[in-house]
DNA sequence: TCTGGGGTCCTAGGACCC
DNA sequence: TCTGGGGTCCTAGGACCC
């Protein structure tokens, strides 16, 4: 924790309502709620004026509509128009300091310890963020932020929620402990509903009362790290730093559907349709993964997620699919299946592979040669590099065979058939290209015996597996 | 009037290796 | 002959966040 509030937590008000009030002026100061419209929707944003009526984030649409009057307004969310406000306001934050950390859409840390500006009083502070305030309005046609800053993260952001809309709070160095101890626990960063539960069963509700639990009993009733973050954070002891680059851990796209469905075929023609939508924006982000989820949710809420690793990265909507079939194929849908997921995670960069493949041993004996011209080791894979050379391309073998050494073993795709004799000598044969990734039986990197190859070669012998022979693996 | 969709992180158990 | 931990990877589920 620091001496001085020099952390700030920024918060945009009521974010894609005030947006569509912002571009729709028959909306303002009219009930508008944001969300999914459909019979299963929920709300994302409620407006100041529909919060009034009781409507809430996270309510289902149906109950908003029982609750608010006729006059108000209903919309999906336009993703594209709240993206490009959010970028307005986030590059004000970066002006104001460099060190920025963008929670979500319409949130952000900023470290005043960035900015050449004096933080040592609160008035000085709350000056800051009054012009903050106007400058992202100015920025952004109208749009309101509240504001917090405090000696740390979760204090800022406390702050920040404290006067909203449009407010501005500081809290003092020093106080943190006063301030926070009349608060719900449910203040305290990572205390959910089920942690307030879980703590309501000791007396527990205020932060004051947590306090009066010992870090064994919060470590042995909620694990060692939630626990201790519990035991820490009651206590205003939170040095977390800003996380100022990130990088997607996972992609994802689910639906629910209005209706539950019976159907396996149904399901599979989902997971089809879902897996592209993975696969593009895999894409887009220049990510393999290698693990494959799919999650199911049942009418009764409870959910139900398989995952299956592969030692190859893939973000091919094939595999992605025909891995996510595979998983529904084990499961019990007897009730129907509310909602379909699929996911991928695991990831390798391109640039990672390419390190694999610098890394690689130029040695190994007959494996490269036989792959042709892609296969050696400085050559990135050359379907990445080429945006037209899809499925469709004329130049490419409508069949290829490779082959790998003895020590190894390999795994082709998409589609492709993998054989290997019993001293670990084989090829792949198939239709299509890709790539084939050679798994080898000795450490080879510090993140793994992979290396990644292109197999695009014209070259490559169509038809049937070759007999292995030396002669043949080291002339392409 | 039942409860979206995008994520992250943690835990626990089993397999496997040293 | 039995008994160890520790570390890593994988899987399933759950809590939490916006």
């Amino acid at each position: 924790m620091r001496d001085d509030a020099s952390i700030v937590h920024v918060d945009l008000d009521a974010f894609f309502a005030s947006v569509e009030q912002r571009d729709k002026p028959s909306l303002r100061g009219r009930p508008v709620i944001v969300g999914g419209t459909g019979l299963r929707g929920v709300v994302s944003t409620a407006s100041y004026e529909a919060r009034a009526f009781g409507a809430r984030s996270a309510m289902s649409t149906a109950e908003a509509r029982a609750i608010c009057p006729a006059a108000t307004a209903f919309l999906s969310p336009r993703f594209e128009a709240y993206r490009a406000s959010s970028l307005a306001v986030m590059a004000v934050l970066r002006e104001l300091s460099p060190l920025v950390e963008q929670v979500s859409i319409d949130e952000a840390y900023v470290d005043l310890r960035g900015a050449d500006l004096d933080v040592s009083s609160t008035a000085h502070v709350r000056e800051v963020l009054e012009t903050l305030r106007r400058d992202v309005a100015d920025a952004t046609g109208g749009l309101s932020v509240s504001a917090g800053a405090a000696s740390s993260k979760m204090l800022a952001k406390i702050g920040s929620d404290l006067n909203k809309p449009a407010g501005i709070t500081v809290v003092e160095p020093g106080s943190e402990l006063g301030f926070l101890a009349p608060m719900s626990v449910r203040a305290i960063s990572g205390v959910g509903p089920a942690t307030a539960a879980r703590l309501r069963t000791f007396g527990v509700e205020t932060v004051e009362q947590l306090r009066a639990m010992t870090h064994v009993d919060l470590v042995s009733i909620f694990g060692e790290r939630h626990g201790h973050s519990l035991h820490e954070l009651a206590r205003a002891r939170d040095d977390r730093d800003l996380t100022l680059t990130r990088e997607a851990k996972s992609v994802s796209h689910e639906e629910t559907f209005e209706r539950d469905v019976h159907d396996r075929a149904v399901l599979r023609r989902e997971i089809e349709r879902i897996a592209q939508a993975v696969s593009a924006r895999c894409e887009k982000a220049g990510v393999f993964g290698r693990t494959v989820h799919l999650k199911v949710r049942l009418p009764d809420f409870s959910s139900l997620t398989r995952s299956s690793t592969s030692p190859t990265p893939s973000r091919d909507a094939d595999v992605i699919a025909r891995t996510a079939q595979r998983l529904l194929d084990g499961l019990d849908l007897a009730q129907g299946v509310r909602l379909i997921g699929v996911g991928v995670s695991g990831f390798v960069t391109h640039a990672q592979s390419g390190l694999f493949e610098l890394e690689a041993p130029v040695d190994t004996p007959a494996f490269p040669e036989a792959v042709g011209e892609s296969s050696t080791a400085a050559t990135p894979s050359s379907d990445d590099a080429d945006p037209d050379a899809d499925e469709g391309s004329s130049t490419l073998p409508q069949e290829l065979t490779t082959r790998f050494s003895p020590g190894t073993t390999a795994s082709w795709r998409p589609g492709m058939d993998v054989h290997h004799d019993e001293f670990g000598a084989g090829w792949v044969w198939g239709s299509g290209r890709g790539r084939v990734t050679v798994r080898f039986e000795g450490p080879l990197t510090p993140k793994g015996p992979v290396r990644t190859v292109a197999v695009d070669d014209p070259a490559l012998t169509p038809g049937e597996p070759p007999a292995w022979d030396d002669a043949a693996a080291a002339s392409p």
